[in-house]
DNA sequence: AACTATTAATAAGG
DNA sequence: TCCTTATTAATAGTT
């Protein structure tokens, strides 16, 4: 119906791909309508373009359509889906692994602790102590790379205003992305307050007596 | 698009009808058919004839389309109800629930950290000192108990065996469920080993130096 | 978005 | 329901 016939296959050009959706979407929700009228039929379409934009029209309302299609559908059983009414025992798991996570995210928070034993208490600490030593680890390699950026745009600064003579490189400290706890994590959230040098050591003190702590106690049990 | 055109209304003549539902049905579905194919688009086709037969198309997974659509029209909340049928778009929203707080527990146990601002780790770190804070608190209040009750009935062993003499009770430490971090951090697991005795002070550098931390980072946030 | 040559759908009839 | 066919409707490519 056209200046020439085209092959029915997926249009590779996308503009010309949301040209054609937008015509033949509307042809299609213009013969969906006329059949509802002329042949007194109740019709529901629904169409997602491939970019997820939805479209839909019902003769009627689409929640009895699609309803009582739900109905006929399981009763009549046509393959072997899974019926969606019966489908409770695949929610029911859901619901109850949203619980069971959601409970063990409380936990992490510190909440609900009441109902826990002294073993659950102690695996939660050590995740906790885990959890945050990887955190304090890529927040410290995040804060290296923009020291070091940062460092590098003040040189820049710096090298633009002096020329090209010796700055006093005094004021830069020597950062580099080492992976050993000890010392990447020795620098803190005082990244940006320029206290790095303040006391790197004590900082570790935390993790290290815990952990001791966690494995003496854990040794008992 | 024939001998003649027709009014677009209702077909009065019942076998009329029929033929037209018939021809018009099947340009319809063809049409459906066309523009997924041509376009990538998913199409949902539901038709229930005057008489009440279901004709249906769909693309892809009838039972996937409409799951987007309920999604979709919820989000949208045409109409305020929940689908007593179709539990779908609750199952679509659980599942999503269920990847956000796993995505969110990954992250607490320091894993696919990389996507995270510095404010994201930050705010991660806080709060796992907090909860970290939270269950060594529980800890040390379920072992505060635990020794009192050890206590009491070594107390009562120590009664039975030496009658009714003064017991020594320099063995035993006055324990009380304080509430104060400070003092009921000072028990810990060392609570199953009788090293209760063993450097008390040297334990308390943990929760201590990790309370302290965790505020004077707090304050820099 | 509008145009138009061409193809596609279909109303009526058999 | 299927075939035929005159006619209308949809639309691919163009502007």
């Amino acid at each position: 119906m056209a200046r020439e016939k085209i092959e029915l296959k997926r249009i590779a050009n996308a503009s010309a791909r949301q040209v054609t959706f937008s015509k033949r979407r509307k042809g299609l929700f213009k013969k969906a309508e006329e059949l509802s009228i002329l042949c007194a039929a109740d019709v529901a379409l629904i169409v997602f373009s491939s970019t997820g934009k939805l479209h839909d029209y019902s003769s009627s309302s689409m929640k009895m359509i699609l309803d009582n299609y739900n109905l006929y559908s399981s009763t009549i059983q046509k393959d072997g889906r899974p019926n969606p009414e019966l489908e409770s025992p695949d929610m029911k798991k859901r619901k109850q692994q949203v619980e069971d996570i959601s409970q063990t995210l409380r936990n992490m928070h510190g909440k609900e602790l009441e109902g826990l034993s002294l073993n659950d208490l102690q695996q939660l600490e050590e995740q906790l102590k885990m959890g945050l030593n990887c955190v304090r680890l890529q927040k410290d390699e995040y804060m290296v790379k923009e020291i070091n950026e940062l460092q590098d745009k003040i040189k820049e600064g710096y090298g633009l205003h002096l020329e090209n003579n010796d700055a006093d490189e005094s004021f830069f400290i020597g950062l580099s992305e080492n992976k050993d706890p000890q010392s990447s994590a020795s620098v803190t959230s005082s990244a940006f307050n320029f206290r790095l040098h303040k006391s790197p050591n004590k900082d570790y003190e935390d993790s290290d007596t815990s952990l001791r702590l966690g494995l003496s106690s854990q040794s008992k049990i």
